[in-house]
DNA sequence: TTACCTTGTTAGTAAGTACTTACATTTGCT
DNA sequence: AGCAAATGTAAGTACTTACTAACAAGGTAA
């Protein structure tokens, strides 16, 4: 009985390959037996580490949640100057999202068919980050230096422009736009939102 | 031959009903049978009108195209003040969203598995609105009101902002949320777009 | 060696899928 | 009434799916 390395990497490589065809092909669209022959496993060696297909699906994306990402991110953002505190956070924010990609993929396929596992998990990531900068944006009013706005709906619109950039850019792969560099627009992005909310 | 009272609604009844059901199941989700049957016909009469479920997929999403709902939208926008005339094309836009939510979400689901016929009218829309954005952007600094920035990317954070309003509202269903009505929303996002671009 | 654990192979099941064929029934127009 | 188009019913085809049972082969630990 040896179950740290080979009987480990084998349960990995079935997860690893799974949440690569979700990803692609969706939950209906991935087989089982595809997902088994892309892993090198025979199919039954999937069924005999997850009991069905569904099981498979939540493991899979349990495995890949976004919390772990988050942790330590935003170190010592209160002692820099706001505009480049925004733009370090829009920057770990785009990180994390390119880092988990095909998690987001499946999430936005499949978060109408499996509404309550996927929601949860997709809701921590994003209530994370929204209340980090709203409080952020709470410290900053106590400070004077900020004009008054609501900061939950302002923190949604910061991260709303970022995700559709990267929804565009990673996502939907759009060949026709000239191609912008996250630089600039992280740059452009955060230029409209510090003026915007300055005094 | 009567073909445009009981004919054309039978046709009309089969593809409502498949964009209901594709909007919420999925492409593979949804069966002929289920279609049919939610549609009050015989499932040989789906296919005595379209010759497959693929073809039933494109025109279902053919006749949902987003484009009809723009044409004269922005009627008088020049002439009003700058906030307002924001204001107004964010209101439009959301509600184009609102009409058209079981299109957008099978647009986001099978996005990855059916990418060109999709991204095609997915893009002519976002790029009808990106452009007429962008150039009332580049016509106010003809004006030398606003201060210099990329217009292009300006009007995409824009719509990135309310977009992903609209997908926590109505897409994913945020019930956990405190519900912030829409007027709050644009006002509060306007404002910071606002003064974000103005000298 | 002996025992165990993990894997592969092969074959199979029961159910569901898109789609078809043949024939009967309804419906509206002339 | 009579014709023709649109629809329904019933049966069936060929295929794929998730999942299982039975048995053999390999490596590891005692």
């Amino acid at each position: 009985m040896q179950q740290d390395e080979e009987t480990c990497s084998t349960r990995d490589k079935i997860l690893e390959t799974a949440l690569r065809l979700f990803s692609k092909e969706g939950y209906l669209g991935a087989t089982t037996r595809e997902i088994a022959r892309e892993a090198g496993v025979a199919e039954v060696t999937l069924f005999r580490h997850f009991p069905s297909k569904e099981t498979l699906f939540e493991e899979t994306i349990n495995a890949n949640s976004f919390l772990p990402a988050l942790k330590g991110l935003m170190p010592g953002i209160r002692q820099m100057p706001y505009g480049e505190a925004l733009a370090m956070i829009a920057k770990s924010f785009l990180e994390i999202l390119a880092l988990r990609k095909d998690t987001v993929k499946i999430m936005q396929a499949e978060m109408q068919r499996y509404p309550e596992k996927i929601q949860k998990i997709y809701h921590a990531f994003i209530d994370e980050m929204v209340n980090t900068l709203a409080s952020y944006f709470g410290e900053m009013h106590g400070k004077g230096s900020l004009r008054e706005f609501d900061t939950e709906l302002a923190a949604r619109s910061f991260f709303g422009m970022f995700f559709s950039y990267f929804n565009a850019e990673e996502i939907l792969l759009r060949k026709n736009y000239r191609h912008i560099d996250a630089d600039k627009t992280v740059r452009e992005f955060v230029d409209i939102f510090v003026r915007g909310t300055l005094k």
